[in-house]
DNA sequence: GTCTTGGCTCAAGTCCACTTGAGGTCAAGA
DNA sequence: TCTTGACCTCAAGTGGACTTGAGCCAAGAC
């Protein structure tokens, strides 16, 4: 079986050397290492890869990363299924922001008119109101929108 | 002219007080001392920090918002078109959040059926060509889709 | 034999938008 | 007079995801 250097992993991967070494210290990738103690990779690790980055795009952070990892079955190499099953749960986080950023900009749209910008009443300056009527949904809301008035 | 506390302009803007004096050190707001030493604001402070806490949402940055406030005139109070003027570009910004995010999701789905992940053809670890065409440190998402925006 | 390339570790730094803590001042009320 | 509460400054801390720097090692090319 064929190892990758990590200048080769960080070339096909688009990840610098210094990211793969703070991902393995975080327990999201592995490494064996070679008697001079350089580390080598498996091919598996690009893919493994490609899904911390697709997560990461999807506002996960790494701690959520890893959990999701570690959740994949030891005794075999992961299936297409496997990864499907990871991911599916991200189409409602999508939705969700999606969602919050289309009233943001309704709401601005209504705003640029009046340019009232009312600490009470401008949809702009209170997502709170579309988005945390609490409970699941606010929780996927995303960073940016998470700004919501006390 | 009736002047506001910090402790006062704190509980109705909904901005903690060590905010407050964070954005008097960058610029964002201003305030008059009395004799004692504490800070007195003008009402309009309020309406200026309703924008702050508006272009936050859309995913400024309080550099980018300090240059904006900047653009309005001294010599008079702003007015609703001011207001509106500054505020006119958040749509395309927000338009292109959405469009990111939503070829974002539709990636998803296609990625679900496949499980593939591929780092060469997922739409989800590239989204193609909002990924990184600007330099160093560059994540696969759009500027503007970070969860640290600049 | 030495030069270059690529790798290693560990500690510290970076960015942003704040918050926290220590230690002190000021004004009003009992 | 004492106490309380609100306020002040300045320095340092926070969190996430890394990057940077210093100092060192190992293997291949010449």
């Amino acid at each position: 079986m064929e190892l990758l250097t990590i200048g080769e992993v960080s070339r096909r991967a688009g990840v610098a050397p210094s990211a793969l070494r703070y991902y393995e210290q975080q327990g999201l990738v592995a490494a064996t290492r070679t008697a001079g103690g350089a580390r080598r990779y498996q091919r598996s690790v690009l893919r493994r890869l490609a899904f911390v980055r697709a997560a990461q795009n999807v506002g996960l952070s790494l701690g959520e990363i890893r959990a999701a990892l570690a959740t994949l079955p030891d005794e075999r190499p992961p299936t297409a299924r496997d990864w499907a099953r990871l991911s599916a749960g991200w189409r409602d986080r999508l939705d969700e922001q999606i969602r919050a950023l289309t009233q943001l900009r309704d709401g601005l749209d209504s705003c640029i008119g009046c340019g009232c910008l009312s600490l009470d009443r401008c949809a702009l300056s209170n997502p709170g109101d579309l988005a945390a009527r609490d409970g699941a949904g606010a929780r996927w809301l995303s960073p940016l929108l998470r700004r919501v008035p006390q």
